[in-house]
RNA sequence: UGGGGAUUAGCCAAGCGGUAAGGCAACGGACUUUGACUCCGUCAUUCCUAGGUUCGAAUCCUAGAUCCCCAGCCA
């Protein structure tokens, strides 16, 4: 049976809970509302997470919708792209909306606007209108076409619509208080004309809704109850307010805002997001090292773990970064008993067992999650000569070292013991294989207790080892460099290294986006795009822990 | 220097007048066929500061400090 998951408290539900016991909703109704104009990344899923659980906790809906009120900058290939993320996500939306679904209903209120005198049809340039704005400390200036008919806004607001004036001649502005110590309420943009076709009205419009007045009225229209938005559109509140009220909107949402989810190591700025993807320093959007969506998902990282950052995360006002490390402990906690453990080498270094007949190859059983018996066990060979990690073997050891070093015995996990006799080296000087022998005693489940061994080492059978590409990921951004002036000076040039190993012959075939734990290593998952035909790439989701130091 | 927010441990975060939850990280120890996992233990006499109210204050009041956001025909 499934326990009820008890959700924390924060101030958002608290809201949601006085409201439905006061009576002043009877549904919660929340919405995601994305512009598609780039890819989600790991801050909306916070967005996403909470409207979807919050609504969903109280028996509410929510619904999908794309602010697309600027043409300019918006793109059909968006809305396919965040639709899958959502999905992704493990969420599904009650309802479907586009803002320009509602373009009729904002002109029409729009034009009660005018009539109601709140609304003026404004010739200033933009850069006019910036300077009569005013500034922090100074209140701004009365446009000069403030004063304008009823009649002669209607009119002119008529004509706007229907394409006599070009991109810039004049906007439709609200009459609210240009003295406003808050500049949001200094006579804000209603409409912009711009002659531009949009992805769904095509040509239908040239006059496109500001943000600002388009979202309340889109909340409105849709019934949502609670629009949560981030703390930036805090001082846009009372705005927003003065659109539902002033439009006499039947439904009245109220805007709540809560602090972002910012990752520390990672670069989610839109504008950073795009230029590393425009200028090639990435592999696309889902490039394993972004944080967005799908590069997360391409990476490996299961929308399981993105959900528990989220939970655990929290919601507040208060601004701050969570600790990457803590998105890499769910990640852990979520793939421990579902992803299958198999021994990889990454960095291969050659052994041969002297002692092991030649041309023998043995199976040997292999349990295929030691935390998990359910997921069973398999057969691996195993014979005269194997490949381990380089790191597995030094030839002069520190302290508490306990891997293969020359006269060291260690457990080759599922097989034997063996024992280092020599090491051969290249002419450069590096160790490129070892001669051990192994104790036919110590085999893996027989019950030897004859002596004990320090270490375990994985390794792979080498006649029948699957040659495999790993693509090692560290941060995108050096550590501690949030101060850096210029952005690419923050990118860390190890930030992917690729390495040729092996992997168990199981492997061979292995579909893209299979997780697995290599032993010792870490978390990995089957790559989509490279992989294909001989080749396998795997991406490292995240290492494993380590208190090891050298 | 206008307006809007925030401030509880290294990080995230509960707490709402009755004596500081939880998670991450870190650090000890036990266990271990993954230096992982798991388990046990440690980790804020104090909540930005200073005053005040109160039997009692992180919570209420007063004054101050620091940080974030706002002057797009972007969202």
């Amino acid at each position: 049976m499934e326990a009820t998951k008890a959700t924390s408290s924060h101030f958002i539900k608290n809201v949601v809970i006085e409201d439905l016991q006061a009576g002043r909703v009877s549904q919660v109704v929340t919405r995601f509302p994305p512009e598609p104009n780039g890819y989600l990344h790991i801050g909306h899923a916070k967005s996403i997470w909470l409207n979807f659980t919050l609504a969903d906790e109280f028996g509410g809906r929510t619904h999908l919708r794309f602010d697309d009120t600027n043409p300019v900058k918006e793109d059909e290939e968006y809305v396919r792209a965040i639709k899958e993320d959502v999905k992704w996500l493990g969420f599904d939306w009650d309802a479907l909306y586009f803002a320009s679904d509602f373009f009729d209903e904002m002109y029409n209120r729009a034009v009660l606007l005018i009539q109601r005198g709140k609304a003026y049809v404004c010739e200033l340039t933009a850069e006019q209108m910036r300077e009569s704005r005013g500034t922090l400390t100074e209140p701004g200036k009365d446009s000069p076409y403030r004063g304008r008919s009823v009649e002669e806004n209607l009119a002119l607001f008529e004509r706007m619509r229907a394409g006599e004036f070009p991109d810039g001649a004049m906007v439709l502005r609200a009459k609210i208080d240009m003295a406003s110590p808050n500049v949001n309420m200094r006579d804000p943009v209603l409409y912009r004309i711009a002659h531009a076709t949009h992805h769904n009205t095509g040509d239908k419009w040239c006059i496109y809704p500001m943000y600002d007045y388009a979202h309340p009225l889109e909340d409105a229209i849709e019934g949502i109850t609670h629009s949560i938005c981030t703390l930036e559109f805090e001082d846009h509140r009372p705005l927003y307010d003065w659109v539902i009220r002033e439009c006499e909107m039947e439904s009245t949402p109220h805007q709540y805002e809560f602090s972002k989810l910012l990752l520390t190591n990672t670069i989610m700025g839109k504008r950073y997001l795009r230029q590393l993807v425009e200028e090639g320093l990435v592999d696309g959007w889902d490039d394993p090292r972004l944080p967005t969506l799908s590069g997360l998902r391409r990476r490996g990282v299961t929308s399981e773990a993105i959900r528990s950052l989220c939970e655990e995360t929290g919601v507040s006002k208060s601004n701050g970064q969570a600790d990457y490390r803590m998105l890499e402990h769910f990640i852990r906690e979520d793939l421990k008993l579902k992803a299958p453990r198999t021994m990889a080498v990454l960095r291969p270094l050659k052994v041969v067992i002297t002692n092991y007949p030649e041309g023998q190859v043995e199976l040997l059983e292999a349990k295929n999650n030691n935390e998990n018996p359910e997921m069973g066990s398999r057969m691996i060979p195993f014979s005269r000569e194997i490949y381990i990690e380089q790191d597995d073997f030094m030839e002069n050891p520190p302290n508490k070292y306990f891997r293969l070093f020359p006269g060291n015995e260690v457990r080759l996990m599922n097989a034997y013991f063996i024992k280092c006799e020599e090491f051969v080296k290249d002419a450069d000087g590096n160790v490129v294989e070892l001669r051990c022998t192994y104790d036919p005693e110590t085999k893996s489940g027989s019950g030897f207790t004859g002596r004990k061994v320090k270490g375990t080492i994985h390794w792979v059978e080498a006649s029948q080892a699957v040659p495999a590409e790993m693509y090692l990921f560290e941060s995108l951004v050096k550590e501690d460099s949030e101060d850096a002036e210029d952005f690419k000076d923050r990118l860390n040039p190890a930030s992917l290294e690729i390495v040729h190993g092996f992997v168990e012959p199981g492997m061979r075939g292995v579909e893209p986006q299979t997780k697995f734990q290599f032993n010792r290593h870490g978390y990995f998952n089957v790559d989509s795009r490279y992989t294909g035909g001989d080749r396998i790439v795997f991406n490292r989701i995240v290492s494993l822990k380590s208190s090891f130091e050298l």
